[in-house]
RNA sequence: GAAAUGCUAUAU
């Protein structure tokens, strides 16, 4: 147990050598992991090592005679999904329920957010129904995903709807509710679409997080409005709300668009100042910026620039 | 001692 708390703590910062050689530690000392010892280190694969890695210990668990449990099956099904291995999810929930293993209310969480990423609504849909049918009442992180779903799908309005059936059924919408459908009025060019619902959801007692305000500062910038996409940010930081790389590579993003480059410098300089390094899409909105003001120089300054820098801090 | 949902770039 105390080696999964270690493993667990190693996974969580995505350091999945040193949990693998945890492992190997613990078995040369002549322990078994038992099975929550590997879905840890599975589910830390799945999510940063490489669905390669999870299934390697997925099978290698069987091997040893440790039984995959509930847990086991979702989280490597979640992971199956993210890596687009989509035949492959489909092929464990298979052989989990011939297993005689009962899918719980995470499990279909999951499920339902593969057929979303899929672009699959119907089979989304299909699987909500048969949990609903198998007694589950669906919480707030499975509506939370068929909105997310039907937004992706330009299908706005039936996500307003399931919004509306969530207060009364008593799943009572939360920030990341609101977020999704502000993110989708303003990907739409509906940004006062989008301020209505920040508004409804500050008088419903929510706080915006810093995805909130991601989507919001996104929605000003794809307005043209800049200005006010850069005021938002600075509210943001008043209200106790740390900006993230998203924040500035979204503000950014919008200045390129402007050719307003030395806007950019300044965004650029400013998130450095608060410790956030730019990651390959900073670069590449730079870079893409410089090239649409016809500065072909700058831009390939700036490519080697990143070139070098991304390769060092690996 | 373990699992699920929302935000960013990619010219021609």
């Amino acid at each position: 147990a105390s080696y999964t708390v270690l493993i667990n703590a190693l996974c969580k910062t995505g350091e999945m050598q040193a949990s693998r050689e945890l492992l190997n530690e613990m078995m040369d000392r002549g322990l078994v992991p038992d099975e929550v010892t590997y879905t840890v280190l599975i589910d830390g694969f799945c999510k940063k090592g490489g669905s390669l890695g999870a299934l390697e210990l997925f099978n290698e668990m069987v091997e040893k005679g440790r039984n995959p449990n509930v847990m086991t099956y979702t989280s490597l099904i979640d992971g199956m999904y993210k890596a687009d291995k989509i035949e492959e999810a489909g092929r464990l929930f298979e052989e989990m329920l011939c297993k005689g293993l009962v899918p719980n209310e995470l499990t279909y969480s999951v499920l339902i957010n593969g057929c979303v990423n899929a672009e699959n609504m119907d089979e989304a849909f299909r699987l909500h129904d048969e949990m609903v049918k198998l007694g589950f009442v669906p919480n707030v992180v499975v509506n939370n995903t068929l909105i997310n779903g039907l937004c992706k799908c330009g299908r706005i309005p039936e996500a307003i709807e399931l919004l509306k059936q969530m207060r009364s059924d008593g799943s009572l919408p939360d920030s990341v509710t609101y977020t999704t459908l502000i993110d989708a009025y303003c990907k739409t060019g509906d940004l006062p679409g989008a301020l209505k619902l920040w508004d409804e959801m500050w008088d419903n007692g929510l706080i915006p997080d810093v995805v909130t305000y991601n989507s919001l500062i996104h929605g000003y910038c794809i307005q043209g409005r800049l200005k006010e996409a850069a005021k938002l940010l600075g509210e943001m930081v008043q209200n106790g709300i740390f900006p993230n790389v998203n924040t500035y590579n979204i503000l950014i993003h919008g200045f390129c668009k402007a050719g307003e480059m030395q806007e950019v410098t300044n965004v650029l300089n400013e998130m450095m100042r608060r410790g956030l390094e730019p990651d390959h899409v900073t670069y590449t909105a730079i870079i893409n910026g410089h090239r649409k003001a016809g500065n072909f120089l700058e831009a390939l300054k700036i490519q080697k620039e990143m070139e070098e820098i991304l390769s060092q801090s690996k």
